[in-house]
RNA sequence: UGCCCCAUGGUGUAAUGGUAGCACACCGGUUUUUGGUACCGUUUGUCAAGGUUCGAGUCCUUGUGGGGCAACCA
């Protein structure tokens, strides 16, 4: 999809707009994305995103966003924004111009006159339990009100009532005119146009009646000449009715194609259940660090690429998937690994105390900022006689596995000197509380002339110049690998009770004080962090998100 | 007792009638001043039964399994 996108094979999509770019069926192709204004955008809007933006960017063709906002009682502008900040940040452009459903309304309604005029919908007074029993059943055929044949001129007339207000809401409905016995439920004379006085956020009231989606999404389709309309498995069953209405209009015929939404383990993907988690107070609202909403990925650390990366990776087909967690912290770690500085912080400290070092001495020592990219340059940390070292990295007994601190073992200061253990404190409920160590001066780190060996490499902290900060670090939101796949049981039972771990008073490097907001950050050997800019201006001290730990290849 | 869609290692996805490949995960090794990265390697798969064909993951039939469809939601 991208320029820089490994060669992937062409899946089903694409070889259909080959096809038609082949055969001249289409000259250019146009595609859109068509969010409903009525929540956050998620991981799964990612994928369709990166679908229709990444095919129309390869194939020179053009894309729009379109909000579907046919339903005013759900939609506002909050999520208009949001969504197109979310498309921006991923990095597309919509090429083909904003639209709105909205915009169509006068022209839906002509629409709709001329299938009353044809005799193909007419005006449905009876109640929504009647029409619904009237539906039958997937395996009963339905029946026909007793509306059906009224006239073109009558249902004319009530149509354009319905628009003038004359009537109250729900008191009557626009059906188009199918096959109550049609074996696909959505051709028995499905609703087209309901009366709702609802304020919508952008026609404000100047209507009354709103169309239906199915009476709406490929029209819309049509009108801006959506070659290629690409939607998810469940609309599947809608598409004899996106043709029928494109058919009897005579109008541009879209073509509907539809792809399996993308399921990721570990987390839900449906509006609805993530609203619950926000209006429940679950989490820290649709941006909080473990939602798999854009927003929250955003404030979580990862990057556009790695989501765009992702969503390569997870390939295009109609099979339903569900995707493991581990793909997307693949992606975000592939490319942080290349582009993130290195700093040390330490999270649980413990003193380490160097005990041949000179008091009041201290010297600076330059660390690489990334061994992936000589270019990224080195930078200079304090060393002297105090220093932070990570509890997990001292033990008081260990084996011949254990590469860390422990009394006899011997380690090597990342960027600094090797030390051996002397011996370490405990304070009155047997935690360790110092580790003391010598040093040896000739093991200057490039100019290392002692010829000793240690095996293992810890990062530390100069405790003198050490910046406080709280980190946060997050888990899978839920325990249970499907948390909706269980029929019995709420999905919110399935919830990580561990998901939000706070660390207060970790010890930084004095060179993450002027980290810039937004860049990720590889706190050496515990994984990649990022600035949580809103939450530190709000606790009034820096707050750090991990966005995705290191890989732990040790089994010990 | 309907209609539609789908079925390839643990996960996802290729192979378009001609050697079942790739990625992630897993496991093992080499390198390493991050138990990271990089590099190398092992293990693991065509839902079933028939049929067509010189040849079937691919085409046909019948099963089995999974998903979807009965909002005045999208």
């Amino acid at each position: 999809m991208r320029p820089d996108a490994p060669n992937v094979p062409a899946h089903f999509i694409e070889q259909i707009i080959q096809e038609d770019l082949a055969s001249g069926k289409h000259k250019r192709i146009h595609t859109r994305f068509p969010p409903e204004p009525n929540g956050y955008l998620h991981i799964g809007h990612a994928k369709a995103i990166c679908l229709s933006f990444g095919l129309a960017e390869k194939y020179n063709g053009s894309v729009n966003l379109r909000f579907d906002d046919t339903n005013p009682e759900k939609e506002n502008q909050e999520y208009v924004d949001a969504i197109r900040r979310d498309v921006q940040w991923l990095g597309y452009h919509w090429n083909g111009g904003e639209f709105y459903t909205s915009d169509y309304f006068e022209t839906l309604f002509q629409y709709a006159s001329i299938l009353i005029k044809k005799g193909k919908a007419y005006v449905d007074h009876q109640n929504p339990e009647t029409i619904a029993e009237q539906k039958g059943t997937p395996t009963a055929p339905g029946t026909n009100s007793p509306h059906r044949e009224r006239s073109p001129e009558e249902n004319l007339q009530l149509f354009e009532e319905m628009r003038a207000g004359v009537h109250p809401d729900g008191h009557c409905v626009l059906r188009a005119k199918i096959d109550m016995t049609h074996p696909n439920m959505h051709m028995r004379d499905p609703v087209i146009y309901r009366i709702k006085r609802a304020h919508h956020h952008r026609t404000g009231n100047d209507w009354c009646i709103y169309p239906m989606y199915d009476f709406a999404h490929g029209q819309s389709d049509s009108i801006e000449g959506i070659t290629h309309s690409l939607c998810t498995l469940e609309f599947e069953v809608h598409r004899p009715l996106y043709d029928w209405f494109i058919q009897e209009l005579e109008i541009f015929p879209s073509r509907q194609i539809e792809f399996a939404r993308l399921n990721l383990d570990h987390t839900v993907m449906s509006k609805r259940k993530l609203l619950r988690l926000v209006e429940d107070g679950v989490v820290d609202g649709w941006d909080d660090p473990r939602m798999p909403t854009i927003s929250g990925l955003r404030r979580r650390g990862f990057t556009p690429e790695s989501i765009r990366t992702f969503c390569d990776r997870v390939g295009i087909a109609k099979r339903e998937n569900v995707i493991d967690f581990s793909l997307l912290e693949w992606a975000l770690r592939d490319h942080l690994n290349r582009v993130a500085l290195r700093a040390m912080a330490v999270l649980d400290p413990i003193k380490l105390v160097v005990v041949n070092y000179p008091e009041g001495q201290t010297e600076m020592l330059p660390s690489e900022n990334n061994p992936e990219d000589p270019e990224a340059g080195v930078r200079m940390m304090p060393f002297s006689r105090e220093l932070w070292m990570e509890r997990g990295d001292f033990r008081e007994e260990a084996n011949k596995k254990w590469f860390r601190l422990a009394p006899g073992k011997t380690v090597r200061l990342k960027s600094a000197f090797i030390v051996r253990y002397v011996n370490h404190t405990v304070d009155a409920q047997g935690n360790v509380n110092e580790v003391h160590v010598e040093y040896f001066p000739d093991s200057r780190s490039g100019s290392d002339t002692s010829g000793i060996k240690a095996k293992g490499t810890l990062h530390w902290v100069n405790a003198a110049t050490a910046l406080d900060a709280e980190v946060r670090l997050y888990d899978r939101l839920f325990a249970d690998p499907t948390p909706d796949g269980h029929a019995d049981r709420e999905f919110t039972e399935f919830l990580n009770p561990d998901s939000l771990e706070v660390r207060t008073h970790c010890k930084l490097e004095p060179s993450l004080g002027e980290a810039p907001g937004e860049t990720p950050y590889q706190f050496t050997r515990l994984g990649y962090f990022s600035l949580d800019s809103e939450k530190s201006k709000a606790a009034g001290h820096p707050v750090w998100n991990r966005s995705v730990t290191l890989k732990d290849g040790w089994k010990g």
